[in-house]
DNA sequence: AACCTAAATAAGAATTGTTCTTGATAAGGT
DNA sequence: ACCTTATCAAGAACAATTCTTATTTAGGTT
């Protein structure tokens, strides 16, 4: 027994409790996901991986991404139609999607709400997640259009 | 002016508002959402369309559910990486995904809440709109789910 | 250390859902 | 009737993802 008594298990550990193995290229796609956490879609996180396992395919990819998200060391986000996107932050949360830049971050939860205090759900439905996702103009992108919008007012 | 002073707009006024036309096969896309609220698919509703437009191809299918989404006729409803559904409820309002069976139904706001409310946003964000989804069993399967459990538990 | 077995990988084909292209058709406005 | 533009059907094209197959790798066992 080389596990210690009780802390929060490591990737190695979750990967492992799952039957499978720390592989390098699992490894590689983990820690490019935790390196930049700008929510990358699939290929984003091929070409990345690549500058340190340059043989590694896109299928290959793929299944690693699928792999840490059943292993609980990643999750998906939906993009509407367009390729997926993967995100290594575990605590609950939504996620925004700036409409200028296409900029994608994470939205935590407030102290103690729910998102169930919101919605009005019949009775014995079974709720096992859910997937929340705003829209609209990132504080950045937000100055720039306020800022070209008094622009074109002066002219 | 043939337009009464003020009532909600009917289909075809939106349509017209956005300088197209309720052509026939328009007409039956709609009419086939607003049939059947189950959130039918692309293909779906072709399939539905059919028996009341026998030659309309899927292609229009998908113009007109594009179309009438532009005009505030219906809102598409991402079901992951799934095909996309389509729902003529205009209203604010959530959706749950039965795991099990692959229903969808609408899931409306409590009064007064906002989702707004529940989570944590950096200052100088604008939402231009938010998609939620649950996911879990509806209360059919649920049901049946839990039968299931004491049927095999009394062997 | 050679061997066995199952897991993991690379490469590319296949699949799925959706959009695009093209030429024909239809509808309003003049 | 004519002109202009919107709309349509049909199928090709496309993008994202999954599947297939043969090969490689890694642990565990003698």
């Amino acid at each position: 027994m080389n596990k210690p008594a009780s802390h929060s298990p490591s990737p190695d550990e979750k990967i492992h409790g799952h039957g499978l193995r720390m592989t390098d290229q699992r490894r590689a796609v983990y820690d490019v996901l935790m390196g930049k956490r700008d929510h990358p879609t699939a290929v984003e996180v091929f070409t990345r991986v690549r500058e340190r396992v340059s043989s590694i395919s896109l299928a290959t990819v793929y299944n690693c991404l699928e792999t840490l998200t059943d292993c609980g060391l990643a999750k998906t986000v939906a993009d509407e139609r367009g390729p997926a996107r993967y995100c290594p932050n575990l605590e609950e949360h939504a996620h925004f999607f700036c409409e200028d830049c296409g900029g994608v971050s994470d939205i935590p939860l407030r102290n103690r709400k729910r998102p169930e205090d919101v919605w009005e759900f019949p009775q014995n439905l079974i709720i096992a997640h859910h997937e929340v996702a705003f829209r609209g103009k990132c504080p950045k992108c937000a100055a720039d259009a306020s800022a070209k919008a008094k622009a074109s007012k002066r002219n």
